[in-house]
DNA sequence: AGACCTAACGCAAACGTTTTCGTGTTAAAA
DNA sequence: TTTTAACACGAAAACGTTTGCGTTAGGTCT
């Protein structure tokens, strides 16, 4: 078990000093040819590779980035890391992931643990949890710091920093006047409670859509459930739920629901009720998922270009990153929006 | 954008040393009350924290894993690396991930660029390229230098490392009898070819079964699809190929997929013929993916229990990183098998 | 021959820690 | 009063790099 090689040792075999090695492998003008070589050979034939940690204390930089998401089982979110990482990767960086689970106190505790000369700058979503809490003292501090943030997707109006987004306004509003179009007249939404921004706005993306089609809202089709619970394993309450919905309101004749999930559960208690998708009813989810696509009948929805949004991030992060010129010019950020795209499957006319 | 504080700057404010600082805050009985007080609440004051690549340098311990996995847009890989976090946060680590997209270049990279001082040691499924190719230089040469490696579910036998790897075998057999128990006669096997090492023991599995109820394996019913292509992708071909074993196989009332999606295009492929589910024809999956519980009908299927996968190589690596005391007493590598479950939901009867 | 240049290399500092080993001061013991 | 020991602290090395600058040797010029 030989430990790796360090310039030391090269230095002590060739009978050099460690600068001279140092120089030699990186081809300084100051090291004769004849040097050159000979360490050159030397440090190959023992597969040399400069430390990386010696090389981010010298430097202060570590290359790395951190990523923080409320978790990781899920298509969403494991799509981003994936457009993260292969953006990161091809411009030399590394990429540490934390999960929050939702939790305000792991986003913390991840973040700090991170901060600490880890990595260079952070990519994140925040947590519920955090959101609920309103409060955002680490991403500040960790800004003031000279750490640079990049939220995507659940993000903070008042905190200034990059961010990437979906429209998410625009995608739901484009959903429904699809609906619309294809002749429904009763559209329900099924949504989550308004803390959670994402789930606000396309909320307001429905109503404006209703409103611009000359469509009175009713309150009792809008469906808000509180996803507080994990409705992965308390599937059968929030099925429960919506059959309640379908049972008093039985004119529906189209669904909007913001994630996959509230989406799915939708055909599922249709079906059970004996209602035809998409004859009797019309389903549109939000989201990239894959369970959208092997569903039967497979779901319309609205695709965030997940991995698109983990490449953005990442540019955006480096850029900053190696943008240090701008000292006291008054830092700008930005917000990019990636536009949504209504995929067309089975679920609508 | 006041930067981290280091030692010097507080030695510096409080005009004592490094050293005294140093000892002050990890309360050396070096240092007078006083003193530990003093510089105690400065630090608090100015939330110092001692910088981890320092003490990744000093320590020639980073307290950070590396995990490799061929995509991370997998509920199976996802849910590994989700157990891979959760233990190596709680054992004050932290986890830093590369994607190999199945291929063996990428692989390659990926582990030189981690292991030179960013981490401490490997967790990591081959990639099917590696496999294909059987080149196995980098994982020892990666041990050689004294890293340790985990590999869990794609594994090599040949290679001397802890591994944590499913029953595949019996995992299989399990849910081909439970077919045979439910009274199919004319099983089919839908897997991949012979090299990823998963799916050769678990078509293994299945004659198994066959052999021990007497029932003869009919080389008909086996469809080995070769899996380079992406079947998200082209879904139909993979489709088609179904459809013609069906057609060919009219006598076929069970399946076993050794995967999620061939399984559920099984069962698209089934309904397109007309055959109910499970009345017609039974089918399993093997996997934990979330297709499965969400599919109509929803899908019984052979638990591989990921998370806890990830937990276990978290734990096996932590503890042989921990446990330097085995110098030279012969390395002892062990592999975990953990337990395969059959989750039955409404493809079988 | 003296002054000067240049090639080729080594020294040392720096990054931020921790820790071993001094060293100076003071109070107690002789 | 002198010796000793406890106490409180600082200097320096070490982890592995990179780099500015100093140094040496030999050669060139006048």
């Amino acid at each position: 078990m030989k430990r790796k090689i360090t310039l030391k040792q090269i230095a002590k075999e060739l009978d050099v000093s460690i600068s001279t090695v140092s120089k030699a492998l990186r081809n300084s003008v100051e090291i004769s040819e004849d040097t050159k070589q000979k360490v050159q050979a030397f440090a190959k034939l023992y597969n040399y590779r400069p430390n990386n940690i010696a090389l981010s204390l010298k430097n202060r930089k570590t290359n790395t980035i951190g990523i923080i998401i409320p978790e990781i089982v899920h298509h969403f979110f494991s799509k981003v890391i994936s457009g993260v990482e292969t953006v990161a990767n091809n411009r030399g960086y590394n990429v540490i992931v934390g999960l929050s689970n939702e939790s305000f106190s792991k986003e913390v505790i991840n973040m700090e643990m991170l901060a600490n000369g880890s990595i260079d700058g952070f990519i994140l979503s925040i947590s519920k949890e955090t959101l609920q809490q309103q409060d955002y003292h680490h991403f500040n501090e960790t800004m003031s710091q000279g750490m640079p943030i990049v939220m995507f997707d659940r993000v903070i109006a008042d905190i200034k920093c990059d961010k990437v987004i979906v429209d998410d306004y625009k995608g739901s509003k484009n959903a429904v006047e699809k609906l619309i179009t294809n002749g429904c007249k009763s559209i329900a939404l099924i949504t989550t409670k308004d803390y959670v921004s994402v789930g606000k706005l396309r909320t307001q993306g429905y109503l404006e859509a209703l409103h611009e089609h000359k469509m009175t809202p009713k309150a009792e089709l809008i469906l808000k459930i509180d996803d507080t619970l994990d409705y992965e394993v308390h599937l059968d309450a929030l099925e429960l739920e919506i059959e309640q919905l379908f049972k008093s309101n039985k004119k529906i004749d189209g669904v909007f629901a913001v994630n996959e999930l509230y989406a799915l559960s939708a055909m599922k208690v249709a079906r059970k009720l004996g209602l035809d998708i998409p004859n009797d009813i019309q389903v549109i989810g939000f989201t990239d998922g894959v369970l959208s696509k092997h569903a039967t009948p497979s779901l319309t929805t609205v695709s965030q270009h997940a991995q698109q949004m983990g490449e953005t991030a990442a540019n955006l992060l480096i850029d900053k990153l190696e943008n240090e010129f701008d000292d006291e010019k008054e830092e700008e950020f930005q917000t990019v929006v990636i536009a949504t795209e209504l995929i067309e499957r089975e679920s609508t006319k």
